[in-house]
DNA sequence: TTGTAGGCGTTATCAG
DNA sequence: CTGATAACGCCTACAA
C-alpha cells in the first residue's frame, strides 16, 4: 500500500490543520548586500579599527565609544563577514570531519560526540562523507575544501597501512579508527583488541565453548575485523580453548543483514555452536535477529555480544550485550588534539596514539 | 566489569598487532605557508588571471600555455585557497544543516540524505546542531556562521508557529519538519495528518479498534505530535470508532524509553488496548520492548505502528511496521530549492511548500 | 584610546 | 587570448 500520490505536490493546504491561518506569501525580500565594519564605524563616526575593536572584544575602548559602536551595530544589523575573517587569519574556526557513512549508527553517534566536543572550542565542524570509497577517503585528504577547514578529523574505512604515506599532509590532520597504524599524525582509536577480548572472555565466563565470531575479514592485518578477531583469540588462548577456524564467519559489510545472513549460513551447514561474537553491534543484532526467526533461544542456547554500544543494543529483544568503546572520549580526545594543533602549529610533541577505555555491558542476551 | 585503565594511554604499542613495524615518529614537518597563484603565475610565466582561468576551466586558453600553468600548479602542489574565492565570489559552496541531535537515527539518516544529495551540487555541508533547545535554534538563524555559507537547511524542534517571524532572514533558507507552516521561505515536510491516517487505517484493516497513540504532546497545534494525532483521529473517523482520550498517551521526548514507560504506565492503569501507534519508530520501538517484557504477543494480542522507516525497524524483533517519510525525497527536494535560491538570488516565485510521499511499510508487528 | 595603511588570495573588469 | 589592476571585508601593524 503506497500514497495515492507519489510526486511532491506544491499543494499549500494539505496537512496544515485547518486552524492556521492561511498560507501569506510574502517574498522573502531580496537579500541588501551585507553591512560592512565601513558602514558601521561611518555610522558610529568612529574608524574601522575601532568597530573592529569592539566586535573582537579588545578591552581598551572608552565606554562611550564602544557604546556607540554597539549601537550602530544594532541598528544596522550588522554581522561580522566570517570569510574575510579567515582570509585575513588564515583560521576559519572550523574543522573537517571525514566518515563513511552518516547512517550508520556508529558514525552518526560518534559525529554528535564530535560536534559536542567542538562546542566547548567554539568550532565548527564540516562533515565529509566518503561512502566507504577508496578513492574518495584520498579525495578528502587533498581536496580544497581542506582550506575551508582548519584541520581534518579523518575516518577511513577502505585505506589500509599501505596508504601510510598519504597522511603526510601538510594541515593539521587527526587519524580515527583502526585501518592505519603508525602514522605521522595523532591517532585516537578504541580499544579494539583487549575489548575484544574481554568480549570473549564475558561470554566463556558465562559458560560458552563454541563462540563464532561474525564479521570476519580473511586475510585482513590491521582494521577493525583482524584487531578484534586478534582479542577474541586471545581470549580463547587464555581460557585454553582450542581456536576452530569454522567458527569465524566471514560478513564483509558491517550490517545487520550480514550478520544475519552469516548466522543463516552457519546455521544451514550445521555448524556448532553455543555464543555469537558479532564485530559490531549490526552484526550482533542481526544475529539475534536470525536467531529468533529459528526460534533459537537468547541467552539459553546462544549467547550474543556485540561491540561499539550503539543505541539500539539497549533497546533490542533481547536487550544486547555488547562493548562499549569511549565514543565520547575518542571525539573529545581527538577534538582536543586537533584544535590544539591548530592552535599552536609549532607543537613539537610527537605524533600522539591514544585508545579509549571499553567497558563490558551485560544485558540479556548473555543472561544479564 | 570495567577496563582496568580508564584514562587514555599514549601507550604507542597497545593493540598495534605485533607484525607492524615499530612506530616511527617523524614529527610532521611544519605546514609551509600555502602556495597561492602568485608563484604558480610566476612559475608558469603567466599572468595570475590566467592561472586563474585555468583553474577555474575558462575555455578559451591557448594549449600551451594552459599546459604551461598545469605543470606549474601539479610542481608546486598548488590549492585554491577557498576561502579567498568565497570572500571574493561572495558564495563558498557550503550550505548549512541545523538539526536537534544527530544521534537520533531519523536526524542521522536524514543528514546522510542530505549530504548525498548536496554532492550532485557540488556543494559540502556544515552541520550545527540545537540539542533541541529554543535558543540555539534562534541563535543558529542569527550566528555570524551564516556567512560561512551560503544557504541553511532548518530543522526546529522547539521553535513554533508564533516564531514564524524570526524565518525572516537575508540568506536563503528552506524549513524542514513540522513546527512551523507558512512562513516566508521554502517548506519541505512529510506527509504527517496523512501518514498517520494511513498507519491508523492499515491497524483498523487488520482488526484492531482500540488504537493507542503514543508520543502525544498535550495542546500542541502545530508539530509532529499534533498533526499525526490528527491522523490519527481522522483515521477513527472514517471508520466510525469513537475517539477515547485515555488512549493517547503522552511523552514529552520521542526516545525509546519514553514510549517503553508511556506503554508500561498504560498497562499499569489497566487500559485496555489491542494496538499501538508509535508517533515515532523509536516510541514503537520502545513500546515494543516492554510488550515484549510483559510478554504480550505482537502482533497476535496487540499490534504495532511506528512511523519513519528507521533501519532498526526492519530489524527489530518482530519487524515493525511503520510509514515511511520519504526522507531522500525530502532531502533531495530540500537541497535543489536551497541551491536555487542560492544561484538566482531574484528567483521571483514564493515561498514553496512541499510534501514528501509517504508509503505504508506492513511488517511482523501488523501482523505481516 | 583611536586612526591610517596595507595585504590576506581570489575573481572581475577592462584594456591590449 | 592574456595582462594589469581593483576590489571582496577584515585584521594587524604602526602611527598619532
Amino acid at each position: 500500500m503506497t500514497s495515492d500520490d507519489a510526486q511532491p505536490r506544491d499543494d499549500a493546504g494539505a496537512g496544515v490543520p485547518a486552524s492556521l491561518p492561511d498560507r501569506p506569501a510574502p517574498l522573502r525580500r531580496k537579500p541588501r548586500a551585507a553591512v560592512t565594519m565601513h558602514e558601521v564605524a561611518a555610522r558610529a563616526r568612529v574608524s574601522i579599527k575601532t568597530v573592529s575593536n569592539v566586535v573582537n572584544g579588545y578591552p581598551h575602548i572608552r565606554p562611550a565609544t564602544k557604546e556607540r559602536v554597539e549601537k550602530a551595530i544594532a541598528e544596522l544589523g550588522y554581522k561580522v563577514n566570517m570569510s574575510a575573517r579567515s582570509l585575513r587569519k588564515g583560521r576559519a574556526g572550523v574543522i573537517g570531519l571525514a566518515l563513511p557513512e552518516l547512517a550508520l549508527p556508529y558514525f552518526a553517534e560518534l559525529a554528535d560526540a564530535v560536534m559536542v566536543a567542538a562546542e566547548k572550542h567554539g568550532v565548527s565542524v564540516l562533515i565529509e562523507h566518503t561512502a566507504a570509497q577508496r578513492e574518495r577517503e584520498f579525495e578528502v585528504l587533498r581536496s580544497p575544501r581542506r582550506s575551508l577547514t582548519d584541520g581534518l578529523l579523518f575516518s577511513p574505512l577502505e585505506m589500509g597501512q599501505d596508504d601510510v604515506g598519504a597522511l603526510n599532509v601538510d594541515y593539521p590532520l587527526v587519524l580515527l579508527g583502526e585501518r592505519i597504524f603508525g602514522g605521522p599524525v595523532d591517532h585516537v582509536t578504541m580499544a579494539n583488541v583487549d575489548g575484544a577480548r574481554a568480549a570473549t572472555a564475558h561470554l566463556i565466563e558465562r559458560g560458552a565453548r563454541r563462540i563464532a565470531v561474525v564479521g570476519g575479514h580473511e586475510g585482513e592485518v590491521v582494521g577493525s575485523a583482524a584487531l578484534r578477531t586478534t582479542g577474541y583469540r586471545r581470549a580463547l588462548d587464555d581460557a585454553g580453548i582450542a581456536f576452530d577456524p569454522v567458527l569465524v564467519r566471514e560478513a564483509g559489510l558491517w550490517h545487520r543483514s550480514t550478520g544475519a545472513e552469516a548466522v543463516r549460513r552457519m546455521i544451514d551447514e550445521g555448524v556448532e555452536f553455543d555464543a555469537v561474537f558479532g564485530l559490531n553491534d549490526a552484526l550482533a543484532l542481526g544475529a539475534l535477529h536470525e536467531l529468533h526467526q529459528r526460534h533459537i533461544d537468547v541467552p539459553g542456547r546462544v549467547k550474543v555480544i556485540g561491540f561499539d554500544d550503539i543505541e539500539d543494543a539497549a533497546y533490542a529483544t533481547p536487550t544486547l550485550s555488547t562493548i562499549s568503546p569511549g565514543k565520547a572520549q575518542i571525539a573529545q580526545t581527538a577534538v582536543d588534539f586537533i584544535v590544539e594543533r591548530i592552535m599552536e602549529p609549532d607543537l613539537l610533541i610527537g605524533p600522539r596514539y591514544v585508545e579509549a577505555a571499553y567497558a563490558v555491558v551485560a544485558r540479556e542476551s548473555t543472561g544479564g
